[in-house]
DNA sequence: TGTCCACTGGAAGGGAGGGCTT
DNA sequence: AAGCCCTCCCTTCCAGTGGACA
């Protein structure tokens, strides 16, 4: 070994805290056990043992805020579906689990799931192309020929009806009563409570012939849940009990969220490790959350598109020049000199009052409807975050690194 | 009390970009 | 090649509106 090291050894001396098997602190691993949702896991299977009894079970609407468990319950009893199949099914049982946050329209959805019944590369339906109804036929004849039942889970069903309005259910609705050997079921998951009011009576009552509902874990469910994973996936006596009741804490502050819990959890061994810290202590937990915190709008920013990424930076140069709360009509004139600074041809006001609805959404700046009696009706807008973070993040926008030295000055009105 | 501002946010539709069909 | 279809992003048009002011 050379006298001044090589750059891995340092690193290399450090003593892993973790076990083989760090997947079980990620949010899709899949436990053996899942702590108190044994009640929700013995509903779900008493209603799909239908399928396995060769009939169509009821359609299902699962509820419950982020981090409750839909998901890996659904997930889980999935899985526990296919295994019994292969002993007690009486006919071909498929369970299809399609996830609404990427598949989020009436078509992708159907083509998601006809593919699944399609073996040959060359038949697939393409992802884009088909006439809708000529996808819809082909899905219904692909199943209806496998003969059997299938159960379609629609994950964040919330989401692809907010967008694409409820035809999809209804479709799937109606492909199940179209046919004539095999049979569907569907089973929602929705973040939203309400989410119910936007859908057509009939294809209410029809989705949600059973219901289920999760409410979010408390501390102490959350701490079973950590101490689960931690025997999973970290070194004995790394992670001491006032650890995870810290992140346990923490997590059950913020709506009883497990994902989060485990995020955390997993987050503050890592710094602990990185520091070459022989155990976690609360202190790295504490940095794991404002590290999750920072890292989560930087990333939101980072996504944005250039028109959303111009307009932010508008706000933040104005915020810099001492105005920290703008109206539509003023952000508009500066996002409009800013594009034209970099070139660029400037969006209608109209879409750039949706663009500043949609950052309202993502938390990165807060909008709100005000009136001015006289003087109008508008949004006034703020910057929700540090200004000089935010700033940094936009100027690493190749598009945005020329406006490094652009200031507003603090007149009243905003001038460069 | 009515007026009127500066928008809001819905609706409709254009057109580019993906792809298939004939 | 021409003609479709679906989705996404955007524009155009416009009725609607909360509240200060005359």
């Amino acid at each position: 070994m050379r006298e001044t090291g090589n750059i891995f050894e340092k690193h290399m001396r450090k003593v892993s805290l973790f076990k083989g098997n760090r997947e079980a602190l990620y949010p899709d691993y899949l436990p053996e056990n899942l702590p108190h949702r044994e009640s929700e896991i013995d509903k779900l299977a008493e209603i799909l043992v239908t399928a396995l009894k060769g009939e169509k079970p009821s359609n299902i609407l699962i509820y419950g805020k982020t981090g409750t468990g839909k998901t890996a319950v659904v997930r889980y009893v999935g899985r526990e579906l296919m295994h019994a199949r292969e002993v007690y099914a009486r006919r071909n049982v498929e369970y299809i689990y399609i996830n609404c946050e990427t598949v989020d329209t009436p078509y992708s959805v159907l083509q998601n799931l006809g593919n699944y019944f399609i073996e040959e590369w060359d038949e697939k339906i393409p992802f884009t192309g088909w006439p809708l109804d000529k996808v819809f036929t082909t899905v219904k004849e692909k199943i209806d020929d496998w003969n059997g039942i299938v159960i379609v889970v629609l994950d964040e069903v919330d989401k692809l009806v907010a967008k694409s309005g409820d035809d999809i259910l209804y479709q799937l609705l109606l492909l199940d009563s179209e046919m004539k050997n095999s049979r569907l079921s569907v089973i929602g998951i929705s973040n939203e409570l309400k989410f119910t009011d936007l859908l057509d009576p009939r294809v209410k009552s029809r989705l949600t012939q059973e219901k289920l509902i999760f409410p979010p874990y408390n501390a102490y469910q959350l701490e079973d849940i950590l101490e689960e994973r931690v025997k999973i996936a970290v070194k004995d006596g790394v992670v001491s009990q006032e650890v995870i009741s810290t992140c346990a804490a923490i997590a059950a502050r913020e709506h009883g969220d497990a994902r989060r819990a485990i995020e955390l959890l997993r987050i503050s061994v890592e710094m602990a490790e990185r520091e070459g810290a022989e155990r976690v202590e609360e202190r790295h937990v504490y940095l794991a959350k404002n590290k999750i915190e920072m890292d989560c709008v930087s990333e939101a920013i980072r996504t944005l598109p250039l028109h959303s990424k111009i307009i932010l930076l508008a706000v933040s140069l104005s915020d810099e020049a001492g105005r920290s709360s703008l109206t539509t009509g003023e952000i508009y004139q500066i996002y409009k000199n800013l594009s034209r600074r970099i070139g660029i041809q400037p969006l209608t006001q109209r879409r750039i009052s949706d663009l500043i609805s949609e950052m309202d959404m993502l938390g990165l700046i807060n909008a709100k409807v005000k009136s001015f009696g006289r003087y109008g009706r508008t949004k006034v807008v703020e910057l929700g975050l540090p200004v000089i973070e935010v700033k940094k993040i936009l100027l690493e926008d190749e598009f945005l690194m020329d406006l490094n030295n652009v200031k507003l000055s603090s007149q009243k009105k905003l001038f460069f």
